[in-house]
DNA sequence: ATGTGC
């Protein structure tokens, strides 16, 4: 990898910057920042994976990064990049590493009917959820499943789980997708398999999080209106993914697909496809040939597995919330977006209409109002975008355009994004102290580790407030609330 | 992100 990309850069003034095409690169790549910003995050890697992206086989419009992006595999977190599925003979090219390892992580948003007084006790409360949330690397506490079970959740996402007795009817239309992608024999490994018999319902590690809040300020009085929230009101995030389940799915399929490139002058080429990628870990194959198809098939499943994990987590927060809040605490869900997918879309390029396989790895759909996936109650506002920021900080939800796409294939970002990685953030930052701070400011915190609340500190994340003001500036979503936390469970 | 390595 070089940095010759420097020489190529260009200030939009609009929160994005351009990468101008050159060398190996299709398209142009531009990213959803500006020189402060890129100052602030002297990391070069994350450009330097998107330039590598905008050599896709397919590729159309603009390589996309996030204005959360950061260093990630082969592709960098926050990239959104389409490719045309009728390119060819066989397609544009799908990439396992385009949708990362945790397939589906994503954030279910719920709303309560009540305020932060209606808490009998925080302390208690925040207790009880960490109790019956589990979270960290065991993977102890999963829902135990029959073989049975587990092939209904891979075909059928949150409708199989509701099916199982979790969630509720009125949550399925607020889910992405209605919490369901289609699988044709949801073709997973015996190994991921394995790992999802145990999983179901866990929250996991890293970043992810579940975490009540309550909402502060709202800056689009007439859209929160819609969606029934308002200042001071209780709602709650859960951050999660398809777990082992998932990890192995990918692992599988990068694994086989990296396999079959071998190193060139060029960078790493597969002689069948004719595909030559700058970096291996960019592994992909055509959307139409039988790895493109098996990784897409898996893909689906593993995502079904995370919509279901979400709504079993969503049950136990309820659970928690009633027995704590009586009838104060039923949380309906306001929505649930994935993070990272690949899916087949329509959308206008250069003026006109393509059949796009749109991966967005640390990206959010953001889709209109008026599309035909998106439920008609949010036809006069666009699709809620919910943003997690950092547990100290303060998460955000925004909305898709009224009407219409964006100029980034209908995304935006999904969440603050790194500025240190974990190894810095462990070496810099205490958790312990952490942990004190946020309880001094009134906010409860359960981490399974003093590690992960060092790694997931408020500092080794990028301002969240700044990049939800690059996403608006360039257009691609607009901010509705932000949200403070109130207790924070933490794998 | 991850039964934190192949």
């Amino acid at each position: 990898m070089d940095a010759s990309w420097r020489d190529h850069l260009v200030d939009e003034g609009d929160g994005t910057m351009r990468i101008k095409a050159h060398g190996a690169m299709r398209v142009d790549a531009r990213l959803v920042t500006d020189m402060g910003h890129m100052m602030r995050h002297g990391d070069d890697r994350g450009p330097e994976q998107l330039v590598n992206t905008a050599s896709l086989p397919g590729i159309v419009g603009e390589a996309w990064a996030m204005a959360d992006w950061h260093y990630g595999y082969g592709f960098p977190i926050g990239g959104v990049v389409a490719t045309d599925v009728n390119e060819g003979e066989l397609g544009g090219a799908v990439s396992p590493g385009g949708v990362g390892f945790d397939i589906n992580c994503g954030v279910r948003f719920l709303a309560l009917d009540a305020t932060k007084d209606d808490i009998p006790n925080l302390k208690k409360l925040a207790g009880r959820l960490a109790g019956r949330i589990p979270a960290g690397g065991s993977g102890k506490g999963g829902v135990d499943l029959s073989r049975q079970d587990l092939n209904e959740l891979l075909m059928g996402g949150a409708s199989a789980a509701l099916d199982l007795g979790f969630g509720l009817d009125s949550d399925l239309p607020m889910l992405e997708s209605k919490g369901c992608l289609p699988t044709q024999e949801a073709n997973v490994s015996q190994r991921a398999v394995e790992r999802g018999l145990k999983s179901l319902g866990t929250l996991g590690s890293g970043n992810h999080f579940l975490e009540l809040q309550t909402v502060g300020q709202v800056v689009d009085e007439r859209t929160a209106t819609a969606w029934g929230l308002h200042e001071h009101q209780l709602v709650a995030m859960i951050h999660s993914g398809s777990r082992g389940l998932g990890h192995q799915v990918c692992t599988d399929h990068v694994r086989s697909l990296e396999s079959t490139y071998r190193q060139t002058d060029q960078g790493w080429t597969n002689d069948a496809w004719g595909y030559t990628l700058a970096d291996r870990q960019l592994a992909a194959a055509p959307i139409h040939s039988r790895e493109g198809q098996a990784y897409l098939d898996a893909m689906n499943a593993a995502a079904n597995f995370a919509f279901a994990n979400r709504a079993v987590l969503a049950e136990r927060l309820r659970t928690v919330l009633r027995l704590e809040l009586g009838v104060d605490g039923e949380a309906r869900t306001l929505y649930d977006v994935a993070h990272n997918i690949a899916k087949v879309e329509d959308h206008h390029v250069n003026g006109k209409g393509c059949t796009c396989c749109v991966h967005r790895k640390g990206a959010t759909r953001a889709f209109g109002g008026d599309h035909p996936e998106v439920a008609s109650v949010f036809s006069t506002t666009g699709q809620p975008v919910v943003v997690p920021g950092d547990m100290g900080t303060g998460s955000w939800v925004m909305a898709g355009p009224i009407n219409g796409s964006n100029q980034a294939f209908g995304s935006s970002c999904h969440g603050a994004g790194r500025a240190l990685s974990r190894a810095q953030a462990k070496k810099l930052l205490d958790g312990k102290t952490l942990k004190r701070d946020l309880e001094n400011r009134g906010i409860r915190v359960h981490a399974s580790t003093p590690n992960v609340l060092s790694e997931e500190a408020p500092d080794a994340y990028k301002n969240v407030d700044d990049v939800i003001k690059l996403t608006q500036r360039a257009g691609l979503a607009r901010p509705v609330a932000r949200m403070n936390p109130l207790a924070v469970i933490k794998g």
